[in-house]
DNA sequence: CTCGATGCAAAGAATTTGCAGTCAC
DNA sequence: GTGACTGCAAATTCTTTGCATCGAG
């Protein structure tokens, strides 16, 4: 996703709600459109810092949720306990594939299954709303890595 | 699943790890049986507490993370930022189906969807290990009481 | 100007850990 | 008896909040 159309996104969504565009929440928004990947609060934190080292944590924590109660970002509580934030504006829904080794996170997508999991829903009787999907294993270069002399796993 | 059962696995699990099985841990473990649902960590130490007064959070804590490791309960990172495990001795992977409205939390299986997700692992290159789906939506009581007058939600 | 937004640091919530005493083996 | 386990409370970690000050409109 580019910058501009988050930003405009983004100013869309503050000028809709009364929100001020303050310059230090721009600039978090913006490195973490910046940054495109999954981050956490405290690595979108050190980022931002990078270039405006004024800027709190709590300005992070406060613009992180901003931009989730805009659609901007999507929040992803993962199984090891961290909290992880992607860019969702313009994007459509997918799942995620996550290397339990090296951390490595993809997104994945299969139509398939998102078809399925639809009649899931109606079977038991529920409204969808939304789901997540996180499929956990080892990636192929940590595969490799393993099955190298020195390196192994359970 | 009984009581008996767990019981059995657990101390199998304590045995071959040269742990001791005291007390307060079969306690807990048995308390977290005898609930039969998805517990936060705090809500078990509630619950037990009930019956035995004296045992302590840490111990409810130290006695989960045994029971995780010993593949008798999982634990569910959820959404709304709350942890809460489940009892697993016994029984087969399943997926979670949770109101959104009312916090109900069904176990739900879907043979086609796991066996696509054993395909999309294999389509990246990935080693599966383990995965988690969760549906949320709204369930048949809360979508009609949504229905009714003076309620509503988008 | 007027409030909302910020940064700091302190408060909270959830979980872990240190330690002296207790208990299983 | 001995070393692991326990309960307590203090420590950690992650996140939120209070407040004086700053800045957008």
């Amino acid at each position: 996703m580019s910058l501009l159309e988050a930003r405009r996104i983004f100013e869309t969504y503050l000028a809709a709600q009364n929100l001020k565009h303050s310059r230090p929440r721009l600039q978090v928004m913006e490195s973490f459109i910046a940054a495109g990947e999954h981050l956490t609060a405290e690595e979108l934190h050190r980022r931002v810092k990078r270039k405006f080292p004024h800027i709190g944590v709590a300005t992070v924590y406060r613009t992180l949720k901003l931009m989730h109660a805009g659609g901007l970002c999507g929040e992803l509580k993962l199984q090891d306990g961290t909290t992880r934030y992607e860019a969702l504006c313009g994007r459509d829904h997918h799942d995620h594939l996550i290397c339990t080794r090296c951390g490595r996170l993809e997104e994945v997508v299969d139509p398939d299954i998102e078809a399925l999991q639809g009649k899931l829903f109606k079977r038991h009787g529920y409204r969808p709303q939304w789901h997540r999907l996180e499929l956990y294993g080892l990636c192929g270069s940590c595969l490799k890595k393993s099955a190298a002399p020195g390196t192994q796993e359970g």
